[in-house]
DNA sequence: TCCGGGCGATATATATTGTCTATCGAAATA
DNA sequence: TATTTCGATAGACAATATATATCGCCCGGA
């Protein structure tokens, strides 16, 4: 169960093109005794002759001609592969698989997906948008590399760290009565009508852990699929529902028919964390990008009063 | 300037398969460590990281699979190349490529060819033609493998054998007066204008070599380019010749206006014999074809009376 | 004919390295 | 908490690739 050595195959197609062992030798950086031997072994592994030895200059056999020929293409893709390697050399670079939550993706990549591309050019970043539970489930097949999602998670082989906290505020319609306060308790929340995301979304069981002692109505039959169908739901009056502070930043800030009011300090807040596996070997890749985003969040005005 | 070893290259590819350090290593038949360490030197090389070792299963990074692709092909080939030498691996078989001299291979090959085909039946037998000079030198560069021609020749690196020792026989018109005897005596050459083949063919040198101590006359201007020109000058009346004597049996025995009269014994005659590399690689395939040609020179009629 | 040079093969010592067994350590499982 | 799984590590051993020195064979020139 003996193998063909890489190295004799070099050997051999030197030999090919001097048609000389010390020359050929001398091309492969070994003495020809060396060479020479090799090749005998070559010769009796594979059971043919293949360099007939003349006393001037050596010729190859029908065999060694044959062999030389794919001699040279597998070297040649042995030299690919080192090739390959050096490419894949530089962990900053090369493709990276970031999935976010629903209820983030949208709301933080504008900015911060350019900042990402800018402090890590080589890197070639893949956006993906799941749920918590299928993104967990992707991260540990294999099929993304990070996630961002809400902390704490249960985590199995996986590695994770906090990026930044994000308050929730209360987002009302426009004459609703809560939205002549400034800034909002959780307890004013008694009574009124909550708008909830559908099953699977983690922001739908994060606002009803912040209701949980509270006596409130979730609008039977509905729910909604996404922030923005969520948010034009309020707009219309349907009732009111917290969102993620991020989501109603930027040019989300501006939606007429609803007010976003803060909650008093301490405010309700959700972790936001990046998730990776335990045994990805480009952690510096990994570290690399959520520095970014955890800088992003830090310059971001936080709790608007 | 260490190199890639091809059985890292199968390990890698075992593992991509399995997925698996221990399994992978059973299908290379190594211990499991042997493996293991292995591929991380291969890692180690390259400077990437090619395995992702979960603790349950691991998985190729993208470096990895990228490798792996090429790895696939590059003992794929490696395969190849023992399966091309295992066909190349019998002596008797694969391509012989046999040169004879114009005087030789015309009466020869007809009954020879199909016994050396019968004889080695794997043998693809390649045929050419050529006078003694550039058959030695096509011998010498490794265009033909063996020679079929008159010795001696001055051998250099070259190996030789004799076959069969070929008389020659007097060939003249049908009127002319030696037709009249039953055999002739090479005195009886005295005075006749002798017909000759031009220069480079070694039977000119042979003919005139045999009337040497002969005071005979070559016809001017005239040098035939092959045997049978020559013969049919013989039969037009110009003159006589001397030929080899399996020129004149078989279906050139039956030629109109010309008889054949045989020397007698001792009858001159030339050596034919076979001449090869003396470092050619398959001389058992070159000693088999040159057994089957004597084997049949001595089941032939020799010097009909 | 003898001698010298070119060239590949052989002999022997040595350093490398691939391989084994035994064991460890980490992480998942019960 | 104990057990199992799985890959990594340690250390000994054996295979082997390599170098230096030398041999033997042809060939060419004096």
């Amino acid at each position: 169960m003996a193998d063909i050595k890489l190295k004799d195959l070099r050997y051999l197609v030197a030999l090919a093109d001097t048609r000389h062992f010390g020359k050929a030798a001398e091309r492969c950086f070994v003495s020809q005794p060396t060479l020479s031997a090799q090749l005998k072994k070559l010769e009796d592994y594979l059971g043919v002759t293949l360099v007939e030895r003349q006393p001037k200059h050596a010729m190859l056999t029908p065999a060694g001609e044959a062999i030389v020929a794919r001699a040279r293409r597998i070297v040649e893709s042995s030299d690919e592969v080192v090739e390959i390697a050096r490419s894949h050399r530089d962990p900053l670079a090369g493709r990276l698989r970031l999935a976010l939550l629903p209820t983030i993706g949208p709301y933080l990549l504008p900015s911060v997906a350019p900042r990402i591309r800018k402090a890590l050019p080589r890197l070639e970043l893949m956006l993906y948008e799941y749920q918590t539970g299928p993104m967990l489930e992707r991260l540990r097949a294999g099929d993304i590399d990070v996630g961002i999602l809400a902390l704490p998670i249960e985590l199995e082989g996986l590695e994770s760290r906090a990026l930044y906290e994000e308050p929730f505020v209360l987002t009302v319609p426009t004459h609703h009565p809560l939205a002549q306060k400034s800034q909002v308790k959780t307890d004013d929340l008694k009574g009124v009508t909550l708008l909830l995301l559908e099953d699977g979304h983690c922001l739908r069981d994060q606002a009803l852990d912040v209701c949980s002692r509270i006596d409130v109505h979730e609008k039977q039959d509905f729910r909604a699929t996404s922030l923005e169908t969520l948010r034009q739901m309020v707009a219309s009056g349907a009732g009111v529902t917290l969102l993620p502070e991020l989501s109603t930043l930027g040019p989300y800030a501006t939606a007429r028919g609803l007010v976003v009011r803060p909650f008093v300090k301490p405010a309700p807040t959700r972790q936001v964390g990046a998730v990776w596996r335990r045994t990805h070997p480009r952690q510096r890749a990994i570290e690399a990008v959520a520095n970014v985003i955890a800088e992003y969040a830090l310059q971001q005005p936080r709790g608007r009063s």
